[in-house]
DNA sequence: ATAATATTTTAGACAAAACTAAAAATTTGT
DNA sequence: ACAAATTTTTAGTTTTGTCTAAAATATTAT
């Protein structure tokens, strides 16, 4: 797979989160920024090739094989990003731009050896679950903090958003992944929770707590 | 600078060691593995870049800012290599192919970073010197093992051909880089050395022995 | 149901990087 | 010096991945 196919697979994967559902030309082309024309053309170098389901004004979807392409790329982007931050020093929010580039080395040993080198981790910086070799990974039990009800106790395991602004947020903000987390107000009007995190209380607006994932330790 | 431009500036830059005479383009092609009519397209390209000087059917060199680009790609390729080797358990036969794509990865940050995770290393696995940030590196004063007399005492620092086949011979053969060497013989016949490493005795060809650099320690 | 709107595809063009075949310039041999 | 051989460049294609503009299809609203 060429780079600019790898990167189409992976943003079709990513935008058929429940698999099943055929993603959109537009959808794709948003993604990537790019023109609908160009995803159309893309789709059908694919669809030739095997790895997506392709029927015209009817969408896309990955074949098993697309799907463990996908699986293989995510797991790269994820073990450098572990990478990154753990032995390079970057911060969770710098990580992604330089992911997206190493993902796509080509060679099986580089990555069982950095997955190796690494301890074989579970999740990214970001909570995001690692692949393991062979494809499997387990979906989190998680939810977004924005559904959890008052009074419930949790752990931050998370992000939805991970672009840099809100990373730096939660950052500025002390918020960090593995923080405990209780639930102890939710304004009715706006959606805003109070909560406990790190034995300090603070607000937070329902938009940050619509991009946290919590899991719940009750 | 696209991945392709960067291979051509680094091809350059290794064919043109002595700096002043100018490559040729059919030795740019042999060594890029393409065709001569590719490499004088490229080549107007960069010269349209101010990356190299080029004057039809007179060769092409590197501008000071095509030295500067192509050192600075040496360095990741050479700090990449040290990684390689050191973290992640290949052994130097190993290491070039995987270099060679990582090399083209963007980020200063990263490279470093990288710099500083492994110390920074002065030379890479192959023995070959590694560019500082700001491209000074110091040309090693070795000299080829088949150029040494009878009675010299160095020691092993480098490979001039570091294509597996040789390596792994020398990996077969007991011969790394730090090795103590003492020239013992020198057949007039065939050029062949008898040499003392590691307080063994053994005898090895002129073709083997004008691909390996020695310090000498006299 | 039909018109308006939005989405998707097709057709045609372009830039990057490669190739082949032929022409031009240089180098070599006598 | 001049012919032969070699090297290099030019001209014309090809492939990949992109784009714009226009046509086709699907969706939504009246
Ligand atoms: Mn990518
Ligand atoms: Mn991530
Ligand atoms: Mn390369
Ligand atoms: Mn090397």
């Amino acid at each position: 797979m060429t780079l600019s196919e790898e990167d189409y697979i992976k943003a079709i994967y990513h935008l058929g989160k429940g698999e099943q559902t055929p993603v959109s030309t537009n959808a794709v082309a948003e993604k990537m920024d790019t023109k609908p024309s160009s995803v159309t053309d893309m789709v059908k170098k694919l669809s030739d090739k095997g790895v997506v389901n392709y029927r015209r004004y009817k969408g896309v979807r990955l074949t098993e094989y697309g799907r463990k392409i996908a699986l293989s790329i995510v797991r790269k982007h994820r073990l450098w990003e572990v990478f990154l931050v753990e032995r390079l020093h970057f911060s969770w929010d710098e990580v992604h731009e330089v992911a997206e580039q190493l993902e796509h080395v080509k060679s099986e040993k580089l990555i069982d050896e950095l997955d190796k080198h690494l301890g074989f981790p579970k999740v990214d910086p970001h909570g995001d679950p690692i692949p393991s070799k062979d494809g499997e990974f387990k979906k989190a039990v998680k939810k977004l903090l924005s559904d959890a009800l008052i009074g419930t106790n949790g752990v931050c395991v998370g992000v939805k958003d991970s672009s840099p602004p809100f990373l730096k947020f939660l950052d500025k903000n002390k918020i960090a992944l593995g923080d405990p987390i209780l639930v102890l107000e939710k304004e009715e009007f706006d959606g805003s929770l109070t909560i406990k995190i790190n034995n300090k209380e603070m607000r937070i607006s329902e938009q940050i707590a619509s991009n946290l994932f919590v899991e719940i330790i009750d």
